[in-house]
DNA sequence: CTGTTAGGGTTAGGGTTAG
DNA sequence: TCTAACCCTAACCCTAACA
């Protein structure tokens, strides 16, 4: 086998992460000395890691090296990982294959070094992997306790998509014949997958409902058995709980059912003898007897991965959902008639000039809002941009809540940095706005109590237009003169370039500068200054515009920015806005 | 004074985010209140923002005012700003130039109306901005302290080119005569750059490591600082340090040099009396007395400034630098006999066909290559091509990691824009090889105890090939039979369509398709569909081939692809997608 | 602890520019 | 004209801090 090197250092950073969580794992697991084990089904980052470890290069002997140096290392730090068992009933989730034997010998090796890398989709063969050379090692299926090590998931980004219009990642079940005997790895049939795309058909609101009085009505569950469990961050099992469903990606939302149905169903089918849940080892016995026996739904395991960690997809569509996924299903990816979900990969929201002029005004009052108030500025983007383009939104055009934490997240950097590189010293001075959000209470007016400080940093900026030369002779692109009003033209913002010249800019501004002290004002500058320099350019496929037309685009938005062109924006100002400078 | 418009849309914005850091700095600045002031030199972005200001037709008097305004609004909010200087050793940045006065007026604001645009190059009166009123303000250099919060920056994109074969943009140092007096424009010489030209000669490598370490030996240094010193985005500075230096482009390791050589001069001539590192002025006092004693380099300030933010050239070239560096000197920039070192714009990389398909047959195995697998496939490129060509590669010649992430890039974002033109919706299908990004473990916790592995990539895709038809009639274009083997030729790979009734094409493809978990499959087949839609024919300049040529070489560059006529391709592939279908 | 989230880091998608 | 090469910033990941 030859190895091949690694990838690029920050991938290989990750893969750390993961080969940590992972060797973690199965430290845990080979630490525990339980007799009868059951072999765990493999998690996604299990999976994904086999695989890569193989890729690598490594051969068996290496891997059981390093596990046995962990091990070691381990036991001499006085078996740190090593800790009480804690599954709790459905708290099942994906292990590494442990074998209740004694020999020793490493997860897929066989497998491992004989296939090379293997395509990201789900192969049959792949069921072959552990099978072969019925590799268990005496691995204890550990609960993960760990103090705060292994919970640690990552986070995700979340975003809206509401429902299950996203197809997920690659599906695949690794199952365990019977416990104690070589581990299975089963393909993920579409019979789950339509059953979570029907459940989640209920709606967000009601699948929310669902799970979380399910997790609620099981106090053994933690977020982050969830989070494991269904292959999410414990971030968004958090978020889901709480009630931020909205604020996650599908892609989340879609685990997490899956998770749901299959644990629920689990929990059906093992009440009557799910007596006691203190035992572990009898636990997954249970879980893995069900699916022996065919259960509800034998593939559905509470260990199915999803290939591609996170992908997200913005925008909910209800309506194509199901289109979405037969076409894929039906894709050409599925002509072997493999059930190959893609996790899609987060789609990239564009602000619009509406957008970002009732952002703006909202981040000048408050510059953490909450859930709710994130919603509702969402919304009320939303709602702007139905009445002026006359039509429904798509998808992709709907604003959620998700999009507007990151605007914020990010809009908080920028003045960060801006005042960084201004030689201000924010720290002090900047997100005093940071008000103890409200708890969770919310429909808390968004203008609360506190006056918004703002940094005063930077002033109200004339941008010089000019240009920054490009070395060769850029300058003389843009002579066009004034600007006329701009229709309001859909599409992204494409400014990039604002006349200063422009009477009716300076004219708004004026104001503001004669009242610096207000709260806002500052930040009015600084957002006025970052709408300015916001540009970015449309492509030739949704563009018709002439460069004319560019130009009008940005005066107008500069314009509407500090100017009263939009009501929503009028309103949103009154609302938040209301400290004014008499 | 007749305005102008502004030339690019980027120009401008980025005309506003230097204009708005800048009057941020002097924001900042206007609100201290020391009496005995440094006119410390002046940073990137100050220079640049007095150009504009100046070229936007401000009077000093009106620039005056502003600051005034300034300053009282700043009294009368507290001196929010006041924060205890803590300029740290080696931090030393430019501070803006201020006066204390108390006069009311406000920023710009007249200047707005007055002036327009003004042309990006250096122009050589520049010397005469502040020198003229002496508009020293009394202003603090604020050491940039903060406790971790502020420490947050931008990122901005990055390129290969792995040394100083790029002329660093505009240099030019502002140092005042003597503390109060008038600031002083001088122009940067070249020794500081000769300086960075000898230290880069060193070998990416070696300079990588220098820094590096320099960096880590100061934990007062924040990646965001030294972005803003070295005047590179924060996104340069952590690729870098992460040793990602060779994705970045020259431009930013000169930059990041000049700062490196700069910073710990400044440092070690420090050392000695740097006991107090509490007094900010102190600090800068020495460093300007350093300075004006004519230390090692006069002008090698640390507040240089590059007009031109960006510019990349990808290749390195080890043995031009020099040159290029000569030749900007003597560029047309000089003309005025100024040190105006532009920033040459990128080189333009032309892929060729054997480029192509090695690029193609990795792409379809992984969307997401790492940097090192971006390295290998360059490399491969590379020697594939020399060992065609049978003579060593050109620096313009030589296929880099960025380039090969370039291509990517694009790619990807072809076969998106193709699905969604096709009415597909790609945002849950495609892309899904990329499995959970890298976390890329900053540095910071890079280290440990874990064996690098490298992170999984994920696998395969299926993309519904369909209906990728170009709006368009492009399914028409290749229409020609079979193609007979073409010519090595040396030209750049015009191939942009390709018959799809090609046999050959057809039967290489059906195997994937008929493995559909391979997963590549679906890759190959949108590249198929692109390379057919996406017809463009070579331009009059440089071709002469016919329509049947193009077709030639188009189809045999499809087939090429999948088939084994070439030994890097094969090997390439066998070596990744060994994951065959049996 | 446990759950959340602000923020520092980064990556990569949508656009745009220019060789 | 095409597309390599950027820019800008949305969208994440991860850790620390805090409730």
């Amino acid at each position: 086998m030859q190895p091949r090197k690694a990838a690029g250092l920050s991938a290989a950073g990750m893969y750390f992460y993961w080969l940590k969580l992972q060797l973690t794992k199965v430290l845990c697991e080979e630490m525990a000395s339980s007799a009868h084990r059951l072999q765990p089904t493999f998690s996604i980052e299990q999976i994904e890691l086999i695989r890569r470890l193989r890729n690598s290069g490594l051969t068996k002997e290496q891997l059981l090296q390093a596990f046995e140096s962990l091990e070691r290392i381990d036991s001499e730090l006085g078996n740190l990982y090593t800790v009480p068992i804690s599954l709790s009933q459905a708290k099942s989730f994906a292990a590494a294959p442990a074998q209740a034997s004694s020999s020793r010998g490493f997860l897929l090796h066989n497998s491992v070094s004989q296939s090379v890398e293997s395509p990201p989709a789900a192969h049959s063969h792949i069921n072959s992997i552990t099978s072969s050379t019925s590799q268990h090692v005496n691995r204890r299926f550990q609960g993960v306790r760990r103090v705060r090590d292994v919970s640690n998931d990552s986070e995700d980004g979340c975003d809206e998509g509401s429902d299950g219009s996203n197809i997920s990642g690659i599906q695949m079940n690794i199952l365990e014949a019977h416990p104690g005997t070589k581990p299975l790895v089963l393909l993920s049939d579409s019979g789950l997958m339509q059953e979570v795309d029907l459940f989640l058909k209920k709606g967000t609101e009601k699948v929310h409902e669902e799970i979380r009085d399910f997790f609620f009505a099981n106090p053994n569950f933690t977020h982050s058995d969830i989070a494991l469990a269904a292959g999410v961050s414990v971030t968004c099992v958090s978020k889901f709980l709480v009630g931020n469903f909205t604020s996650l990606p599908n892609i989340v939302l879609r685990r997490l059912t899956q998770w749901f149905l299959t644990t629920r169903n689990q929990h059906q089918n093992a009440q009557h003898q799910q007596r006691c849940n203190t035992s572990t080892s009898k636990m997954l016995r249970d879980v893995v007897q069900e699916r022996l026996n065919g259960g509800t739904s034998p593939d559905k395991g509470i260990l199915h991965m999803t290939a591609s960690g996170d992908g997200v997809t913005i925008d909910a569509k209800p309506i194509d959902c199901l289109s979405a996924v037969s076409s894929v299903y039906t894709g050409i990816g599925m002509s072997e008639g493999l059930d190959v979900h893609f996790t899609p990969r987060r789609e990239r929201f564009t602000f619009r000039k509406q957008h970002l002029e009732i952002l703006e005004a909202c981040f000048k009052t408050n510059q953490y809002p909450t859930y709710e108030e994130r919603n509702e500025i969402a919304n009320r983007c939303n709602n702007s941009m139905e009445s002026t383009t006359g039509r429904g939104l798509g998808e992709k055009e709907r604003m959620t809540a998700q999009n507007v934490a990151y605007w914020f997240s990010n809009r908080r950097k920028d003045i960060k940095r801006l005042a960084r590189e201004g030689g201000i010293d924010m720290s002090e001075v900047i997100l005093p706005s940071r008000v103890r959000r409200s708890p969770t209470p919310s429909f808390y007016n968004m203008s609360i109590n506190y006056m918004p400080v703002d940094m005063p940093s930077v002033g109200p900026i004339a941008f010089p237009v000019a240009s920054f030369a490009r070395t060769t002779s850029d300058s003389l692109t843009g002579e066009t003169g004034n600007l006329s009003s701009d229709s309001q033209s859909s599409d992204a913002v494409t400014v990039k370039q604002e006349p200063l010249d422009e009477p009716d800019y300076l004219k708004v501004v004026t104001p503001f500068t004669s009242s610096v002290r207000t709260p806002g004002a500052a930040v009015e500058r600084i957002s006025s200054q970052l709408l300015s320099s916001a540009g970015s350019g449309r492509t030739g496929a949704s563009s018709i515009d002439t460069a004319a037309d560019v130009h009008k685009s940005v005066s107008k938005l500069e314009v509407a920015t500090v100017d009263s062109s939009d009501t929503d924006v009028q309103s949103t100002l009154a609302e938040i806005q209301s400290e004014d400078v008499q």
